[in-house]
DNA sequence: TATAAATAGGATATTTTTATCCGAATTAAA
DNA sequence: TTTAATTCGGATAAAAATATCCTATTTATA
């Protein structure tokens, strides 16, 4: 579904978030530790998602990736996935059609459409700290 | 959302459908410049759909790929998608974690679970034949 | 101002996916 | 029985995704 980036992506977002509602900065290796990925290629990622304004960086000593904390609960999970994985998710033919198109369907369109809209929904009504609270409370995981 | 793979084997799939009812067999080179395919890829993918059962081979002069006309209407997609991409889309964590388990949920779980399970339920009730007559009819498309 | 801690980013490596090629095996028909 | 048309399957190549490494740059503090 997601790419892998995608996928850590998010749960790197999310352990910002919730480090960030305490006043934490983080870096790249506890993010890795934390959500069980690769660091360097994990720092990438993280660059990408400071170019798309969803996390912040500060560079130097004493320096780490955080979240304005009155953004957190703004941030998106859509946000996310079109940032890493672009928007063919979401607007791409479920069979790769150069585009999905209602006037030249595919054959899976209709009904492939209201999935991918649900998802679309989905992902455009969760936000940054709904998913933190949960990991915080325990009732939700970020590895294993 | 699918691989490269399985879009054509969903694709080539159809186009056998429709050309095996009406008694037609067809040869991979039919079969990708119909759903715009790399040729030598999706023979490949065919080979994969035979072993699986989805498809028939006729292998030799005036051989080619086939379907059971009495089977058209019983292939649903997931079949194919299965035969292909597995059940990583169906039963995996959309977050990556190792398994997806109501007990040790990822943050999405909750929500992902529903469009998944929307995804699965659309694959399983979409059935080849289904597929078949909106292409011959032309209210859908195969390619561009 | 020097130092240490941190992100930025380019170069490279590995793995997976996508794609191509070619000879072997099969088979219907001439 | 020979031929031509066809799938099968192994080997290889190319491209994309994933992953690693190293140096440059930034910056707070001693
Ligand atoms: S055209 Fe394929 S999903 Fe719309
Ligand atoms: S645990 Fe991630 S989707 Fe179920």
């Amino acid at each position: 579904m997601f790419s892998k980036a995608c996928e850590y992506g998010i749960k790197a977002s999310i352990f910002i978030a919730i480090n960030s509602r305490e006043g934490k900065r983080v870096n790249p290796k506890e993010i890795a530790e934390e959500i069980d990925s690769p660091k360097a290629f994990t720092a990438k990622i993280l660059q990408a998602l400071v170019r798309s304004n969803v996390i912040k960086s500060v560079q130097g000593a004493y320096g780490g990736f955080e979240i304005d904390k009155e953004k957190i609960s703004k941030i998106k999970l859509s946000q996310i996935v079109e940032a890493i994985d672009g928007d063919n998710i979401y607007s791409g033919c479920g069979l790769g059609l150069a585009s999905c198109d209602e006037y030249h369907p595919c054959p899976v369109h209709d009904k492939f459409k209201i999935v991918r809209t649900e998802l679309k929904d989905m992902l455009e009504n969760t936000n940054l700290e709904q998913l933190a609270i949960d990991i915080k409370s325990g009732s939700s995981f970020l590895k294993i």
